[in-house]
DNA sequence: GGTTAACCGAGACGGTACGTCCAGTCTTCGT
DNA sequence: ACGAAGACTGGACGTACCGTCTCGGTTAACC
């Protein structure tokens, strides 16, 4: 049997806080492209192998502050209120909640760029937008109590709701507020 | 009229195709983030500030590669057989072929790294894809004829269609390849 | 007269004009080492070509403003009261007067730095400030009336007098105004 | 007492010895005009940056090497048998052996340029030669002891000496292999 | 209670790429 | 036929970060 165990001090909780902290600041005031590691590490007053000791890159940090709710909240819950189409408004409402912070467009980019390039990112996204979750299973209760067909991709249609404003984001367009409401309407109401 | 005529010699087309060549050779082969000015000039044969006197960012060269063509195809166009459900089909295939080109996952992200860092990239990929012309068209073709109810949001079917296959590929999972295929028929057959 | 209608241009004298008058004038705003080709065609409101092609280095030019008098003066001629010492001081006198022009130090180890960098401006320097010609005729003369020995070397002599200003200002320590003078009392005084 | 110290790591040794090394290599062998801090750090196997961390300029490298003998010889001394002729004659032979190596004109020119360009090395170079400190003491040694007159202005001497070495030099002549050691016999015998 | 190994901050290191400037050559158009 | 204008390849500039590697100092578990 191997002792894990070793002497010398733990992980630095103060070092953790403050890394994360920094990257989340440092990640809303410049976005993806201009994040940097010795940027964090200056930031957080802390050294650079502190950070490269503990994330295997630059994505790990983004993922981790991602789980953290520290770059987005992390209460994308869906209510279920009996009625499906208003609860999934509520959902989408709070998702397009983070465009309409100044910079949210940019906000949501980052995040795009970032999934884009770190599958860490990538594989929290999504989930953190309660998109793989709450909201497919959402789905599935509207089939159960017979609001949704039986046979409703209810994963593809979270995508699709949430890779419609990323798309829009992507254009560049001033925002049309009500557009994905009534694709939603439209997915659901029938 | 102003002659907006200078004298002086011309830009030189052998430049700016070996420019673009290089562009989509390298970011096929390497991807959007290890993508490189220098590395650009050297495979093009070029001198750096080549590229700089004709294009302002790195953005902007992948923008016009998209535009010609060089990074995936450009006939995403949908035909119009009047079975709208399989037109649209058509066009999803012809998409979802990207992605099962070797590396075709890797590809299309970065084409949404791309996008999400430059906005000249942003305001093409979708437009390139068939998207925003294309498809819409065929769509509102679908209301005139009947397969479509008249209040179906057009424009942001499309972008959802698009944006599923995104998300789906930004979580890295292994691709289901029906899934998109379940949520077009789910989305039009009525 | 010159009849200014012709067939094929030649040598345009104002593009020489314009061309020697900007090098002269950056040579003194800038000094040899910012001093570029590029700079002088703008200055000149000529093309590079038109310099490359009468000129084969930016020595060159800077050569040919020197015997053109334009980076200093050319009259550095020695009087000949039949005072020996008095007419050197003279001489002396008049090359110091350019030192004690604003950023004459300066001025004059640029002239340093392009004659050790360009051979034309080399075997011009000294010549163009008397030391070659007027300085080694008059202490010949000196030779001639008794008042230097036979054998006093005098090309040797020049060279040192100019040598010696040039090494006090490569060591940019504060000149010293009666320093030389001292030497060439010391020279000449027996 | 302040303690200067910080922790981290320290500067390394061998890295200044490798930029020196490649710095003096190179400016033998190719002057200073072509001396570029690419090259150097390429021929050191250095990143630049370690190059700019620790030296200002271009000039900050030659006047480094200079004074740590690393272009020409550090002995320049003066002898002390009583001929104060002898002596500064020996001195001289010493200087002028630079010249007799091959392109020992060029690094002579090369010095120069470095000397024009850079307070660094114009401070240092006539000082590593040993005009300014052991033979003016020379000199002053031979006012002691009667071979000079008092008011013989040692400091001017001893750069005149030079001074008529560098600006033959920098007229490309060939050069008279007796020219300034008639000088300094002028200067010296009366 | 002393040893000691891993932590920490700081930052030097060899590298790569950035975006700019200029060299020297070549091309076009206008006079 | 020249000359201005300036695009071209190429190379160096000085800067910013990368990810790795020392350092000296600190801290906790083990002996």
């Amino acid at each position: 049997m191997v002792n894990e165990h070793r002497s010398g001090p733990v992980r630095s909780t103060a070092a953790r806080e403050a890394i994360l902290d920094a990257t989340s600041r440092l990640f809303h005031a410049q976005g993806y492209d201009r994040l940097t590691i010795e940027g964090i590490a200056k930031e957080a007053g802390v050294g650079k192998q502190t950070i490269y000791r503990w994330w295997p890159s630059r994505g790990a940090l983004i993922a981790d502050c991602l789980v953290d709710g520290r770059l987005i909240p992390v209460d994308f819950v869906v209510p279920d209120t009996g009625d499906l189409l208003a609860d999934v408004e509520t959902w989408l409402r709070s998702v397009l909640s983070i465009l309409e912070a100044p910079q949210g467009d940019a906000l949501l980019r980052s995040l795009v760029a970032a999934a884009a390039d770190d599958a860490d990112v990538g594989v929290h996204l999504s989930e953190s937008l309660g998109v793989e979750q709450h909201l497919s299973e959402r789905l599935r209760g509207g089939i159960r109590d017979g609001q949704l067909p039986a046979d409703a991709p209810v994963a593809q249609i979270g995508r699709a709701l949430l890779g419609a404003i990323i798309v829009e984001s992507l254009g560049r367009e001033a925002r049309d507020p009500d557009g994905v409401v009534d694709l939603v309407r439209y997915l659901l109401a029938r």
